[in-house]
Formats: structure tokens, C-alpha cells, sequence
DNA sequence: TCAGCCCTCAAACGTATGTTTCAAACAGAC
DNA sequence: GTCTGTTTGAAACATACGTTTGAGGGCTGA
């Protein structure tokens, strides 16, 4: 088995049990039980727990990282100087993920999960990890974004990107349970690509709504600040 | 002091403790230190930590439910028999939770995040507790939901509904950083009431966007179902 | 063949958790 | 004041966790 089939064994079982319990509530014991391994290979290979987290997310985050980054490159040149459209940006976002490589029929959906909880669960410690691992590409998107809303107040934008990156993150981290209620309530399949498909416009509207503040009159005597 | 100061001080610290860093990595002794209580105190009152985390859950879900079904029925009497709209139910469900009475400045965003966890962390025995408990306004809030797009396919309003639904835990449950943010990045102050005055334009734009899943290009030869 | 290194294994370590115990303190009723 | 039921206190319980240890196995290069 080449060097160290159990360093990947170790990985995929992680990564797939983080995502479906959280990283608390997942104890080594579970995963290397799972993984088929003794309990202190992932303390050899990996060093610690933390560790191993950053690890499953530096697997997938790589080169997705690299994908996305190619992908700006391919649509700012296309624009050749135009900042390219609200629509254009999301969809390479969305385009980036789904065309991962992925290593079985749910990897979209375990690396949403995962996202989401690195965002949800408040382990300072992946926070740092990945603010300055994957910093840049973020920071490239927010720039995409701010120039493909030139109509928006700043503070308008800030709380629009805080909608959409709630809608994706909440809606992608349970794709799996979304699409399996789905099913049972109305008897239709769906993929997360089609999740995906469905999301964009939606981002894209909500970002575009106008800006009042449209005040009912029920509640304009109160402490709207 | 009355009767059993005790079990209050408990429900206090753990809905904080409970907000800020999830359940499976809140102890009961975090908790009951914070309150300035004997350990045995939790299992006394309530039984087990199960039995707490529900606790903290009916404390404020209870009145909240109570003022929301109030709010549906006023809502529904006003408009006599037609149905509300899609803005009339946003801000009606909004202003609810906004005038429930708080117990500090905090708690909005405490309630907002406990409720983002218990979607997020499986836990599956708040999840049960949770739909049987108080599945009726729920339901309610769906079916006005329903009669308020009746151009909506019902899986486009499924998907939509999950996308609002996480546009809206993700921000609220956050509120506190992001606020925080927004004044070190922009030097602009705002409330709760604030996002949730943005919250509700963004989101009634998104749940009405076209309905066409406008698959670009470059995506139109994979496997969107 | 043998030394050296990488890896695996079972077992144990120390710590932290949720829960239980039982004696002491307290309250109100008679 | 005494008695009864309720609440608190300090301590211990059993269990689970992440991590460490040290002996052993298996491969590689000389």
C-alpha cells in the first residue's frame, strides 16, 4: 500500500464523521474504529486532534483554493478590465466547488458540512488556521464582490454577504438531510448541484434588493435605531 | 430567593455558556461555577444535562410561542380572509421575536444562536424535543408561507425557505461579532433591530426571484439533474 | 545477514466529564 | 421546639477522553 495507506484511512474517516457529528462530539476512538487503525496512529501520523482537523480541511481546501483562484484569473481575463457581474462571480464560486475532485458521491456535501462547522463551532484554534492558510482567495472574492455592486452602501454590502454566506453555509452543511426530506415530503430527487442551481439566483435577487428600509407601520414607533 | 433562586441562576449561566460555545463543549461544571452553584444543583433540578439543555430551550421558546401564534392570529383576522403577504408574514414572525421580552441587552442574539445550534449540532434528542414541542407554529408559519407564493413551485419554496431560514440563523446567531466587525471595519454602529430591517428586504427579493435555473455556459454539459 | 528505520500494536497514563451519594442545613407546620 | 420534606454541600463514582509509552514487526539498503 505505497507510503501509509493509514494516514489516508485515518483522513476519510475524520472527515466523514466530523461532518456528520461535529468535531467535540467526534473522539478519536470513533475514528480510528472507523478507519480500521490502532488508536495511536492518528497521534503518530497527525500529532494531536487539532492537528487532524486541519489536516482534513487542508486536504480538500488545496486545491480547491488553487481551483478557485485559476477560475478568477479565467474570468477576469475574460472581462479584460470590466469588473465581471454579480451573477459571473457566484456562479464561478459555485462552479469551482462543484467541479472538485471528489473522492465519493457525497464529497460536496462533507466538504459544505465542513465548512459550515469550521464556521459554526467556535474552535478558535481552525479559525486562525484558515484565515491564514486560505485568506487570500476569500479576500479576492469579497474584492469581486464589492466591484460587481458598485450601487451598494459599504454597510449594505456587509450585511448582504453575511445573508448569502448564511444561506450557502446553513443550506450546504445539511444538503444530505435537506435533500433526504425532500424526497419523503414531496417524492422528488435533487443533487447538490441542483441545490446549487437554485441558491445563485436566489443570492443574486436578495443582493439586489432595494435598499429601504420599508418599516411596517406596526413597528415604526419602536427602537429602530 | 423565593423559590429556588437556584434554578434560574443555572438556566442563566447555561443559555450563555450554551450560546457561546455549544453544548457537548459546555460542562456542567463551566456552568455551574459560573453560577455560582453546587454541581449536584443541575442533576438535582433537572435530572441530567438533556433534561437542562430542553430547559434553557421551553425558557424562552415557550412565552415566544405564545406571542407568535397571537401575532398570526391578529394578522390573519386583519386581513380578513385573504392571505397575508410575503412581507406582512416576514415582519410579523421578525417583530415577534424582536419584542420578546429580553433579559439583558444580549438576548436576541443568544436566542438566535441557541437556535442555530440546535439545527447545526445533530443532537438528536433536542431536535425531537424541539418538533413535538413546538411543530404547531411551525407549521403555521409554513402554511402561511405557502398561501403567501402560490407562484412557487413547492420544491422552489422548499429550497427557498432553507435559504432563508439560513440567511437568517447564520446572521442573527453571529449578530454580536458581526456588529463588532462592521464598527472596526466602517466606524458604523447598528442593533439587532437593524439587520433584522435588512434581513427582511433581502431575503422577500430572494424568495421572489425568477424560478429559471439560468445554468450558464460553462456548466450546461455536467450533471445538473 | 544484519542494522536501522518506519510503522503498528496493546496497554497504560492523567485528566475531565456526567452522575450519584449521603450528611448537613434549611424551611414551614404543628 | 420538634419534626418533615426540600434543598444544598463536599466528596466520590464510573466512564470516556486525548495522549504517551515501549515492545514488537516488517521493510529497506548495505
Amino acid at each position: 500500500m505505497a507510503q501509509s495507506d493509514t494516514v489516508d484511512r485515518i483522513l476519510d474517516a475524520a472527515e466523514e464523521l466530523f461532518a456528520e457529528r461535529g468535531f467535540a462530539e467526534t473522539s478519536l476512538r470513533m475514528i480510528t474504529s472507523k478507519a480500521n487503525v490502532n488508536l495511536a496512529a492518528v497521534n503518530y501520523h497527525f500529532g494531536s486532534k487539532k492537528a487532524l482537523i486541519h489536516a482534513v480541511f487542508a486536504r480538500f481546501l488545496t486545491p480547491f483554493s488553487s481551483t478557485l483562484e485559476a477560475a478568477f484569473d479565467d474570468l477576469e481575463k475574460k472581462c479584460q478590465g470590466n469588473p465581471p457581474t454579480l451573477n459571473q462571480t457566484l456562479w464561478v464560486l459555485t462552479e469551482s466547488a462543484i467541479r472538485m475532485p471528489q473522492r465519493n458521491e457525497k464529497g460536496i456535501s462533507i466538504f459544505m458540512r465542513l465548512l459550515g462547522l469550521a464556521y459554526t463551532q467556535s474552535q478558535g484554534h481552525l479559525r486562525k488556521f484558515l484565515e491564514q492558510e486560505y485568506g487570500q482567495p476569500f479576500s479576492r472574492f469579497m474584492r469581486l464582490l464589492k466591484e460587481a455592486t458598485p450601487e451598494l452602501s459599504a454597510v449594505d454590502r456587509y450585511w448582504r454577504i453575511q445573508f448569502m454566506l448564511g444561506a450557502t453555509a446553513f443550506t450546504m452543511s445539511s444538503s444530505d438531510a435537506l435533500i433526504d426530506i425532500l424526497e419523503n415530503k414531496l417524492g422528488v430527487q435533487a443533487s447538490v448541484q441542483e441545490i446549487a442551481a437554485r441558491l445563485v439566483p436566489f443570492l443574486a435577487e436578495g443582493m439586489k434588493a432595494p435598499d429601504k428600509l420599508q418599516v411596517p407601520p406596526s413597528l415604526a414607533g419602536t427602537t429602530v435605531a
